[in-house]
DNA sequence: TACTGCCTAATACTTTAGTATAATCCGCTG
DNA sequence: CAGCGGATTATACTAAAGTATTAGGCAGTA
């Protein structure tokens, strides 16, 4: 059997990470074990140790909701590090879209916060243990169906104008930026429309949060 | 000299919650602390509380960015139970706008939960102990200056209207719901944009949840 | 090559949004 | 009582936002 994979926690608020790295220590007491602050450190270290020792396989845990970068670019990120990378992607709202989303990122599993802190625990050891399955839902009551979750597919030009939405920019303002015309951002600010079912930027922004694009 | 203030924790994360009362444990053997997941438990509990015992006084540790109810309501609610209740408001950002919102609406300090563990504990004991100064904030960099935070004054009609448009709602629909033409919402929310300094509704809504209005 | 999907842009709208000013009604306060 | 501020409504705009349809250029692909 190969060796087990190392743990890297990835979570802002030091009282969950100290938490969390206390009860998988007790839990992996052999397994080795990171914990940092925020995505561009986590993702920094990994390519460091995957460039060194390509056999490790690793067991991140990340937390949503980051300052500074987008949840899901971070688990983007770290994916494309190495196929030996696992995510689990840890957040304090499970709402079924963001659920989605992960794992269109390429999360291995969804934990809410809200969910008992011993199921949470499982989930991480079944995933060491190398028993996890993809796609495991952890909700706030308990192991959920992710089977059927709704992804959303924008393109790379309509996420960059979703997030500029996001930051309250006019049509006007996104096109000069972006160097286009008015009536090209109006388009695609009706695609997002379309493809995230709503009538209005305000509305694109509420469920662009929800989804933890730009959060 | 009369009694310590019992302790009070509200928080949805089962893990900050159970690792905050373990630190406070530690440091107050003595003293009662209760948890709870809601602001909705939270404030019922100190509601009958202060019925059965006028002379207890306490401190309650809110986390905003509750699910369901916005932080602050919570926060003037805590208040308005009694003047012997303490609030101390934790966040995940600490953001000026939000820290200035918290002191409005009665808070005593603000503590960051990007802040060391320990200086966190100890702006608690303070407030144990009674010698906690109002307004204290503590950042994610250590203590800052609260004195000047911007304040937002918003009526009640403009708060009411400002929660409907964090909803996505429309003029029109706003003017429906509230009985009123859309005119006169109009006008409820040219107020809105020009205390809050914006231009349009969905730089209003990055605002108000800046100021965790109604997260 | 033919097809598909994306980005771009245009024309031509309809509908909201946002601004400015003014006026009425009402409750509270000096 | 007079004044003030909030809520309401109105008129009258200007400026954005949003919708619909069409179409050219371009990259990847069956």
């Amino acid at each position: 059997m190969h060796a087990l994979p190392s743990l890297l926690i990835i979570d802002d608020h030091p009282i969950i990470r100290a938490a969390l790295a206390d009860a998988l220590r007790r839990r992996f007491p052999r397994v080795r074990l990171e914990a940092v602050g925020d995505a561009e450190s986590g993702i920094a270290l990994l390519k460091q140790e995957v460039k060194k020792r390509k056999a490790q396989s690793w067991c991140v845990l990340i937390d949503l909701g980051l300052p500074g970068i987008s949840g899901l670019a971070a688990i983007t990120q770290l994916r494309a590090l190495s196929d030996a990378v696992q995510v689990i992607a840890i957040s304090g709202n499970d709402d079924a879209l963001q659920v989605g989303a992960c794992f269109g990122a390429g999360a291995a599993a969804f934990i809410s916060k809200a969910a008992p802190t011993e199921d949470s625990i499982t989930i991480v050891a079944q995933a060491v243990e190398g028993t996890l399955i993809k796609g495991t839902w952890l909700s706030a009551r308990g192991l959920a169906d992710s089977s059927a979750l709704n992804r959303i597919a924008l393109t790379e030009r309509q996420i960059q104008v979703l997030s500029m939405i996001c930051q309250g920019m006019s049509n006007r303002e996104i096109a000069d930026q972006l160097g286009i015309t008015e009536i090209t951002a109006k388009s695609h600010v009706g695609g997002i429309f379309r493809e995230l079912h709503v009538a209005s930027r305000t509305q694109a922004v509420l469920v662009a949060q929800k989804l933890g694009l730009f959060a």
